[in-house]
DNA sequence: CATAAATTTGTAATCATTACAAATATAAAT
DNA sequence: ATTTATATTTGTAATGATTACAAATTTATG
């Protein structure tokens, strides 16, 4: 996928900046907080501000290309993924899971007359291979 | 329900504060926020602190008898219902529905293998009645 | 090339939360 | 009842993430 295309095409001029930092949201798919994108950019950007990091990935939200991933209240990560999914998170290596789940089995009868906007489902627990290096 | 009761059933010893916190949260079931318990309850106790109610909303959680909720990225609410059940935020009017959900489908097939410790589903959207008042 | 507009950057301000030590209240011991 | 120890509450300072803002830089336009 060409992303200076897709920013382009969502409205958004695609700076160098800007181009790295949606490349590795994308590339990367691992959910990364503010400061994991800065601490793995500025590396390859050594003028790059955090501030900047900021302002692009609020920009991002608004136009649509990315979404906010808040399993744990003290820390927000971002996703370029923007079909409708949830997210395990692995409480004893950290790791995040992409998880599908069926839309209508969440929102439910519950909500009729409800206007459904969006749903995040975020799920905690261990994952497969933690569970198994225990032993 | 006796709330110094049920303070002691989990290992915490009912002070006045403590008893007044609870039972706000028990009662208005309404997901306040640090500041918002704070807030109601400074009338009734003057030399209330607010790090009092950080201090005891993070002793009822390790204790096992209060849950955060965290829908938005910015604020963090808090629960006296420990039963596994969502949360719809109305982005209208602000307030905060509980929402029951078959377990079963939300933690599915992909979790195969995986311990699931806890879930959380958030909606966000208008309610019935913000959709009604706007006609 | 000159000028305007957009983007990036660095620093300061803000706000929620936590750390910490003093003050107060409760319980235990004499 | 008085002293001593323990638990709880409180106020203030520190921390850390995010935002505000203005200067500097880059990109687009005339
Ligand atoms: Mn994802
Ligand atoms: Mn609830
Ligand atoms: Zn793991
Ligand atoms: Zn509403």
């Amino acid at each position: 996928m060409n992303i200076a295309q897709h920013l382009s095409t969502h409205d958004i001029k695609p700076s160098y900046q800007r181009i790295k930092i949606y490349e590795y949201l994308y590339e990367k798919m691992n959910h990364p907080t503010v400061d994991l994108i800065y601490k793995n950019l500025v590396g390859e950007i050594p003028t790059l501000s955090k501030t900047t990091v900021y302002n692009t990935l609020k920009l991002f939200i608004d136009k649509g290309i990315t979404s906010t991933v808040t399993i744990e209240d003290n820390e927000v990560r971002y996703d370029a993924i923007m079909d409708a999914h949830g997210h395990f998170k692995c409480t004893a290596c950290g790791a995040i899971y992409d998880i599908k789940y069926d839309f209508k089995d969440v929102a439910m009868n519950e909500l009729k007359g409800f206007e459904v906007k969006e749903t995040q489902v975020h799920v905690k627990g261990k994952c497969n291979q933690c569970l198994t290096n225990k032993n």
